[in-house]
DNA sequence: GTTCGTAGTGAACACCGTTCATCATGAACA
DNA sequence: TGTTCATGATGAACGGTGTTCACTACGAAC
């Protein structure tokens, strides 16, 4: 069998590049950043490789363990400076901004990472400067754990928001503000008079005051276990 | 073609009580909590209503759909006592307990209305109760609105946390706390040092930690405002 | 008694994740 | 250099999934 014995000559493809984990993974960031999380399918990947679908499961804890690696992936790629005591909370808020924008950049990952969030290396390293940052501004090492908690959550919620937001900008506010003026008055005496403030403030307003106002209460709360204390 | 033209015939099934958006809601709800949301397929509905899949779509706007009516109907189980000024923190606390609960006990269904929040009727009979509660504690309306989003998310990522911890109760901690002692000290030296605070209090605590947090911050915030604005 | 519209049917389409027997390829060894 | 051998790619197959749609049976209205 000397002539082409495949539809696909070798020719066609000389030196194919061996499998890794690393590409598998880098194909499916591409796809999600592109297509949305939707089309991040394993037979998807392994076609965008040249590949067969059976294959990608020697590298890859099946769509599960593909999608923490993707995550582990995405999250690596945040940049954390030291923390530094005089400028915490900028560096806080600037650090969470940079997860938001790493999230929302890769649409329906966090939303996927959030029913079973992993552990692994770049997730770490991100707890570690987070949880840092939070002890340099002061907070009690039990505050900081559970703060960066609260944080992580409000970071992801607020990911998935932006996401939902995005395509077209105010198509959704002017969507829920039209659904809350229609409500019945009666029924619903306090959202239609407020509606105004319900839909206020754009994605980044709110993160911001979400952010400070955690940080504002575990700070007060702390002060008053102290004042107690004493 | 007098004789039984299908395998079951007409005397199994004598009175076949027709479809409707409640029985198809009503049985995805009892897999749901029975079996998981993994279980909730559209096929596995129409079977449990022994009809076809295609039947459904007349009721229920594709599976995205059937979601959001499963979501409001879950939401609309929780009870909505009147605000009271005198009380409104305990009322809050429970309040966002009975959300969390309600849930928990639908697993799966948190993650899933996280990605696209409905605003059907029954889920905004809670904002109105929660965005009041809010208000009967002295809240702005600005600052209740922006509060009531913050303290959604928590009770969802909450919801999503104890979901996963439930089963069995301490294999995650054990699993987490083992994860974080083996990793190198000198990589992450915080998270080593801190492990305990870092998996400490059960899922309870760090949620009426949450709530509090996020109050008492709103409430600093407020009245720093205020003060300033003196 | 007949018509007619509505709602249920179930087959079909195009996917999905996952498994596994098979086989080619390149490296190690004789 | 020739041969073995195991590693890893292959692709078919299994049992699902959501969704659509031509068809049909049925019950109500005329």
């Amino acid at each position: 069998m000397s002539s082409p014995r495949r539809g696909r000559s070798i020719r066609d493809r000389p030196a194919k590049s061996p499998l890794s984990k690393e590409a598998i993974v880098d194909t499916a960031v591409t796809i999600l950043r592109a297509e949305g999380l939707r089309a991040v399918s394993m037979r998807r990947v392994a076609a965008a490789l040249d590949t067969a679908p059976g294959s990608i499961y020697v590298y890859v804890d099946g769509r599960e363990g593909l999608l923490h690696a993707m995550f582990d992936r995405v999250i690596a790629t945040i940049s954390l400076p030291a923390p530094d005591p005089a400028r915490w909370r900028p560096q806080l808020h600037s650090l969470l901004g940079r997860m938001r924008e790493a999230l929302i950049e890769h649409p329906g990952i966090a939303a996927a990472a959030m029913v079973d969030p992993p552990r692994t290396q770049g997730v770490l390293r991100l707890l570690e400067n987070l949880f840092g940052t939070l002890l340099a501004g002061g907070f009690t090492p039990q505050d900081a754990a559970w703060t960066a908690d609260i944080l992580s959550a409000q970071v992801t919620y607020s990911a998935i928001e932006a996401e939902l937001r995005q395509t077209p900008p105010n198509a959704l506010v002017n969507h829920i503000t039209a659904t809350f003026a229609n409500l019945p008055a009666d029924q619903f005496p306090l959202i239609t008079k407020h509606t105004a403030e319900l839909v206020a403030g754009d994605v980044d307003l709110r993160f911001r005051f979400a952010i400070d106002a955690v940080l504002d209460g575990v700070l007060a709360r702390g002060s008053a276990r102290a004042t107690r204390l004493q």
